[in-house]
DNA sequence: TCACCTGGGTTCCACTTCGAAACTTAGAGG
DNA sequence: CCTCTAAGTTTCGAAGTGGAACCCAGGTGA
């Protein structure tokens, strides 16, 4: 039942999904508008009609994610009251959603590169303070940058086999 | 209409999404199942039933996917032919999907880190060759290293305002 | 030549989710 | 108490999903 000649371990298949990080994190972040959201809030809307208008996402989903986002512990619920209006929540990133800057920077890089024009990037990561502009690379614990096809997945200490 | 104060221009909500390449990379790859079909390519698993069993997806969107991935020009059909068997379909990535490596190292990588446990990854990346290990980080112009919250994302040239 | 096996899909159906638009709600101000 | 506003809810037809059964092409063995 093994496929001998495959780079990969041949145990790759008994791997136990319900473990896995990729599917975690998708299953946190991976449904449809969750992400396109949360990069919403990172570009500063934090309000409801503001993110539903620019994004046009229905209001029902965009109530639903936003449960989703503040459950999961990525969005905060904050409170504002402008002038002569009641007081109503806005939504703000937690810290643990920071870290997801690195997904959306990926999806970025990628889009710029393959789907659109590289030299024309309709949005651009700055480093704040500095100016700069920000992009997303892999590195290898021995110190070189590495490209995409040069990596394999390999199983790690975690990994579990499948019990069925 | 506008809301001083917040550290991005005020016209990110006047950017049009029609052309940005977070909302193109999702369009792509932002389906259900469709990264973790990718990243089972990615390990090394190419046929039908592999990934189905694997994953545990309904062939019916299996098969979806595989042909939205195919028309993408992400996967690639090849044939292959086992002894005493008619010869059936292989999919193997293009180089563009090698580009996607970066989204699902950041997957990977926010899942271990935020929601399992670090020290216990069940998958790790590893470089070809060199048997190091691989990690996402956003690099900065300037040289520097950057965390994800030291990012803001800015409009670049290519920015379009919204027609309606 | 013909029944059988296998892997790669299709088909069908019940169920969930989605999008669009109308409707509701809780204060603040007049 | 009437109105205004932003933030949801409701409703309903359309689209997407999971599961299981079914189909189909080509290679084999009888």
């Amino acid at each position: 039942m093994t496929t001998p000649g495959y780079p990969v371990p041949m145990e790759w298949r008994e791997l136990d999904l319900g473990n896995c990080s990729v599917a975690a994190t998708l299953s946190l972040v991976g449904e449809r508008w969750t992400l396109l959201i949360l990069r919403e809030v990172f570009a500063g809307l934090h309000r409801f009609d503001e993110i539903a208008d620019h994004l046009g996402i229905s209001r029902r989903v965009l109530t639903e994610r936003l449960k989703q986002l503040v459950d999961a512990g990525l969005l905060e619920r904050r409170s504002y009251q402008e002038a002569g209006q009641r007081s109503r929540p806005e939504y703000h990133l937690t810290p643990r959603a920071h870290d997801l800057q690195w997904v959306l920077a990926a999806l970025l890089q990628y889009g710029d590169t393959h789907l659109g024009d590289t030299a024309n990037a309709p949005v651009l990561l700055e480093h704040s303070g500095c100016g700069g502009h920000v992009h997303v690379e892999l590195r290898c614990t021995c110190g070189q940058e590495v490209a995409g096809s040069a990596v394999e997945p390999a199983l790690g200490p975690g990994a579990v086999r499948v019990s069925s």
